[in-house]
DNA sequence: CATATAAGCCGCCACG
DNA sequence: AGCGTGGCGGCTTATA
């Protein structure tokens, strides 16, 4: 692929899709775009994102009979794909378009990755991309996916799932989600923050995922030495996590420790502790009901004005804030 | 708010 | 040479 060429995101509205399984992604890919642009992007950094129609027409009709222009026919398409996301996708479609099917097939293996909102992953499925996988689709479905399709395994609770370059999730506004753990892959938690900050939203709404910390590749969690000592942090927040120790606790140099440690994950150690604290603190306004001055204390973030700092500088909200706002959102749910 | 002190980071070079 | 490693010194950054 080009090195100058902005990532290629094609959306592929089903008909009779939700507006939200489409308009969700398109607008975080969108946003980010403008967001990189604003701060003076590097040529080929950023998003073009278009829609792509799976029919012999580029209008396709919504369920709420609002009409969408694609920009293209699925077929059409003349530029490398970077990522390729399905919409929603009625049942009947299933039987009804086999060529959309066989060019999903056909596609897959050209793209760097594939992902599907709601029961778009039926199409992921039928165009045999997740044999052997782990997926996930809407809850109303999932017993039913299950069913036609028993060589994927169905993960029922999170937003979303990864298995390899194969996404999915679980539907109408999780898109988002989906959309913004891309963004955050491909340009790092900051522009993800902001994209979300921007879109008002959250970057992680809380489902089961949230227990791991986002900070490692399910990759580096083993065999490594960020990931080993990864556990170990978690569990000695509270305590001095200061960069000689942790070398320590790895039987390194801190010369040593430090270098590899960054090329590992990317960014230094200390900043590594200091987002995992403000990860956990976020936890714990997000779900307890532990005083500001405990959650300080949990988290190692010293007191009270030191954790406002330090989450402030993460986060652009302050503490209380944050579990403010986060509350009150969730009883308009 | 300024200024002192500690911690973090990293280039450079050396060693096996 | 080509690598993983580690010590030193100085620059930057955060905080009291």
């Amino acid at each position: 692929m080009p090195v100058n060429m902005k990532k290629l995101i094609v959306i592929v509205p089903m008909p009779g899709t939700f507006l939200l399984d489409v308009a969700g992604p398109v607008d975080v890919f969108t946003a980010v775009d403008s967001i990189l642009n604003e701060a003076g992007a590097l040529p080929g950094e950023g998003y073009e994102v278009i829609l792509a129609s799976p029919l012999n027409t580029k209008k396709i009709v919504t369920k709420s009979r609002a009409e969408l222009s694609c920009n293209v026919k699925v077929d059409a398409i003349n530029k490398p794909i970077d990522t390729l996301i399905i919409a929603g996708f009625p049942m009947a479609m299933l039987e009804t378009s086999p060529r959309f099917i066989q060019w999903l097939h056909d596609t897959y293996p050209k793209v760097r990755r594939i992902g599907s909102v709601c029961v778009g992953t039926y199409a992921l499925a039928e165009a045999g991309i997740l044999e052997g996988k782990h997926a996930t689709t809407h809850w109303q479905y999932s017993q039913d996916f299950q069913q036609r399709y028993p060589g994927i395994k169905v993960d029922t609770n999170p937003f979303y799932t990864r298995d390899g370059n194969v996404y999915s999730s679980a539907g109408v506004a999780s898109g988002i989600d989906l959309s913004l753990a891309l963004v955050e892959e491909d340009y790092g938690r900051d522009v993800a923050l902001q994209a979300a900050r921007k879109l008002v939203l959250y970057l992680r709404r809380t489902g089961y995922q949230s227990q791991f910390s986002s900070l490692l590749q399910v990759h580096t969690l083993e065999n490594s030495i960020a990931g080993k000592l990864h556990p170990w942090m978690i569990r000695h927040l509270q305590e001095d996590l200061r960069v000689e120790h942790l070398a320590e606790q790895s039987n390194m140099s801190l010369r040593n420790f430090n270098r590899v440690f960054i090329k590992e994950t990317g960014m230094t150690p200390a900043k590594f502790v200091e987002k995992l604290r403000v990860e956990v603190a976020r936890k714990y306004l997000e779900d307890s009901d532990l005083s500001m001055e405990q959650i300080a204390e949990k988290c190692g973030l010293g007191g009270l004005v030191s954790m406002r700092r330090t989450f402030m500088r993460h986060m652009m909200v302050s503490p209380s804030d944050y579990r403010r706002t986060f509350r009150t959102s969730l009883q308009t749910v």
